[in-house]
DNA sequence: GAAAAATTGATAATCATTCTCAATTGCGAG
DNA sequence: CTCGCAATTGAGAATGATTATCAATTTTTC
């Protein structure tokens, strides 16, 4: 099934409405392709006339993040990051503390053996974060010339496509 | 060099004082073995009658966390957490959902694999946080009865030794 | 001990996100 | 279709942890 349709079966199940701004945002969020911010996706819709109040976009995003269809990225300070996780599988990030830019891994070992610690600690997992954060390959290079487009908002807006590794 | 030694190093090598703020800090942190939250401090300087401003105690924290002495736990949403580092080994920790109590792992073998991670990216791994998020061996067990002391304050303190694993 | 430099603390400011609540909309029943 | 009511929206206020301001105070230096 497809996005919209998934969407509108979490609704239907929790007896919500499928609405004109959650219809756009979910529109909006599909046509992204990497990770953006709430405030991108406010600013996407100004731009094109039709405004949504970030009280409601804020709110639809919390839908989304229940029903899996986007990933919420908690970051140590600043704004939220979301992506779209439909059909995707789980992955974690690389985070540059120059440029701002996200970088995606995926590690099965890694995976299997923190099952493992939990195991062993009688910890029922329910999710996880792996955040590694330090210079992007091109901010290594480029001593510290590399423009901090992280702080001004520049950010990063690219995914490796359907399999990142 | 103890603690205090060395927090005067970096204070010194930073044209900073030693005053006596900082010290009585560093000291409070220093009997309290476990995970603690700012308020945690401001409190207990509270009922000693003895008072921190909190603009002062964040500032010292984040001089603590410059100087290596106390790592800083940034918790998707609420306050961070921080714990005295001193004479331990970075590690990592799971985090329950029910109760907030935070237990400590540490595993060379995912060390290890995010470094080979990062190596294959060519990106330079400067920090790192690896969070488990679900629930401890007790809130487990006891169904929906958890007495949910995360949200409520109740917060663990206590480390399980030198070498948590 | 005085001057210079750094620190403190009371207070205001930040700022992403959530809350409130009156006005509006979606939708199932009739 | 049209009601009726529950769900939603949006404007604006509130939140809450942390940071910024800046005059008064403490430390260190000479
Ligand atoms: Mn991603
Ligand atoms: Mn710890
Ligand atoms: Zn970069
Ligand atoms: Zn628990």
């Amino acid at each position: 099934m497809d996005a919209a349709g998934r969407f509108a079966r979490y609704l239907a199940s929790h007896r919500l409405k499928m609405t004109r701004s959650r219809r756009a945002i979910l529109e909006e969020i599909l046509s992204i392709r990497g990770h953006f911010t709430a405030d991108d996706l406010l600013d996407h819709f100004r731009r094109r006339g039709r405004e949504v109040a970030p009280a409601t976009l804020y709110r639809t995003l919390a839908r989304l993040v229940e029903a899996g269809l986007v990933h919420r990225i908690d970051m140590a300070k600043g704004q939220a990051r979301y992506e779209p996780m439909f059909g995707r599988h789980h992955h974690d990030h690389m985070i540059c503390l120059r440029c701002g830019k996200i970088i995606e891994f995926e590690n099965r070992e890694i995976e299997r053996i923190q099952a493992a610690v939990c195991r062993r600690k009688k910890f029922r997992l329910l999710e996880h974060t792996h955040q590694l954060r330090g210079h992007c390959a091109g901010c290594s290079r480029t001593g510290a010339a590399a423009r901090s487009a992280f702080a001004s908002g520049g950010i990063d807006v690219r995914s490796p496509g359907r399999n990142p590794s």
